[in-house]
RNA sequence: GUCCCCAUCGUCUAGAGGCCUAGGACACCUCCCUUUCACGGAGGCGACCGGGGUUCGAAUCCCCGUGGGGACGCCA
């Protein structure tokens, strides 16, 4: 059987990184087994669904990368065929109206937590042979209830976490459409799940406790039970969980920070699936060697210093040509205009070994295209009195000479062996007026870049 | 409260009863490289939640505790 998932958020939010691993790892389970990966937008909540998270969404797979198969699929637009199936269940009881008022429902509820009591529908218009059912009030519109088994248990193999079984007796008759007539989430991801031929379901696991219900709806229906695997969340960087208000941020967020997609799609990969000791490889690697049996059932907490880490190690492997792009949009953010001289893709190519990010990478060679501020500690330690005559000769000598970073070389040794010093003695301050701190790449290298009339410039601002 | 799930270095993890004196990675520390800072290289620090079983033998299996998380909506 070919195999079939699908990533399935709901658009009232961007697409945040527990979804983006969730969509990950379904998208690569596809991947592995040639088979498709599915998209549908869950939407059927229409206060809090907007056009705006859709594209939200879709801009974080198209960042990421992760291309689907088929969709995206809309909810809302399968409307009649949730009804259908609906109606067919009422017809079959398998379903049945309830004319519990919210308030009633609301007062069952209080009385059952304030006797310890788990909350549920304690099925009063569940019709049974025999039983006698009040007369519906003409008042109130009914909701549609799935009658759930009421004895017995339901148990799956679940891929991550092992089998699960939970008893019938815990459940209760879940409402599956609303009084307006609108199905409702569970109902809606069974009819989709089933029709869509969704093999393997592949979702976060707050969706454990949904699964009895959805695999009971699925037997009511004579649908094949797909398999499920439940992935655990992902913590924040702090070990709490993630949201809105605390740390739960959209993927693009990490585009703007200044993070590969290469990088965080590594990451996420790692975090809670692994591959022996393997720690670097590429989407391609991953649907390779992507299984279910390498998930950690547990939570995971985010590590940003990883993070970092790998994503430093995409940047080194781009040349500076392929940044140019991107470093030069970074730079104009921070009103940093790039000219023609010097080359920026050179500049990267210096600095790229020394940047976690692109954010860091672009602030580290804007004094290329703008004057320093010159950090005032550094000015102090190495721009000394006695050095100002040795870099007014040097500067001299400087303009004299063919500008390439061996003929500085060559300029800065003389220097340094006329006057007896050590290289950092005339280093150092060369660093600190050219690039305004005190550290920086090999200086002959930075001076190459920076041209020979700007270099001689800034040396000569701190003379006289 | 009820039900469900989880538990190896600070963090991500390897580990399917003997290969474990518990391995790798990030972070941290030391040294090397060096023109400063990085990069890179070599070392170091550092964990099986507790208690009972099962077994010749348990990080691995079972039970109980403890701790953490999730679910209990006419949200998804």
């Amino acid at each position: 059987m070919t195999v079939r998932t699908r990533f399935a958020p709901s658009p009232t939010g961007f697409l945040h990184i527990g979804g983006a691993r969730t969509a990950l790892f379904s998208w690569a389970y596809a991947r592995k087994h040639a088979g498709q990966f599915i998209l549908r937008i869950e939407d059927t909540d229409v206060a809090r669904s907007t056009p705006e998270a859709v594209q939200a969404i879709l801009d974080g797979m198209a960042w990421l990368g992760l291309d689907w198969d088929e969709g995206p699929f809309y909810q809302m637009q399968r409307m009649d065929r949730y009804k259908e199936v609906i109606q067919k269940m009422l017809d079959e009881g398998k379903a049945y109206y309830c004319y519990s008022s919210k308030e009633e429902l609301e007062a069952l509820r209080e009385y059952q937590m304030a006797n310890q009591l788990k909350p549920r529908y304690d099925g009063r218009w569940r019709p049974e042979e025999g039983k006698a059912l009040p007369a519906p009030p003409v008042d109130v519109q009914p909701v549609i209830r799935f009658k759930n088994p009421q004895t017995g248990v339901v148990s799956w193999d679940d891929l991550v976490k092992g089998t699960i079984t939970i008893s019938n007796e815990e459940l209760d008759d879940l409402i599956i459409a609303r009084a307006d007539g609108t199905p409702t989430y569970n109902f809606c991801v069974v009819v989709d799940d089933w029709e869509m031929g969704i093999t393997q379901v592949i979702r976060g696991d707050d969706h454990v406790n949904n699964t009895p219900r959805q695999i009971n709806m699925l037997m009511a229906l004579g649908a094949a039970i797909p398999q499920y695997a439940h992935l655990s969340m992902i913590l924040g960087d702090d070990g709490q969980k993630l949201s809105k208000r605390h740390g739960a941020v959209s993927v693009m967020q990490y585009d703007d920070d200044g993070y590969l997609p290469q990088a965080v799609l590594n990451y996420l990969a790692r975090l809670g699936w692994s591959h022996g000791d393997d720690e670097i490889f590429d989407m391609a690697q991953f649907c390779q060697w992507f299984d279910l049996d390498h998930i950690t059932p547990s939570a995971a907490q985010f590590n940003t210093e990883k993070l970092n880490w790998l994503n430093a190690h995409y940047i080194k492997q781009l040349n500076g040509t392929d940044l140019v792009q991107d470093i030069e949009k970074r730079l104009a953010l921070q009103q940093v205009k790039v000219a023609e001289q010097p080359v920026l893709a050179k500049a990267i190519d210096l600095y790229k070994e020394r940047a976690n990010t692109l954010n860091e990478l672009a602030n580290s060679i804007a004094y290329f295209y703008q004057l320093p501020e010159t950090d005032a500690a550094a000015l102090e330690k190495h721009i000394t009195p006695d050095i100002l005559p040795v870099m007014q000769a040097l500067s001299v000598r400087l303009s004299e000479i063919n500008w390439t970073a061996e003929q500085i070389h060559h300029e800065i040794e003389t220097c340094v062996k006329q006057n007896g010093f050590k290289f950092p003695k005339v280093a150092m301050p060369l660093r600190v007026m050219l690039t305004g701190g005190a550290q920086s790449p090999s200086i002959d290298a930075v001076m190459a870049i920076l041209g020979q009339q700007e270099t001689i410039s800034r040396i000569r601002r701190f003379i006289n």
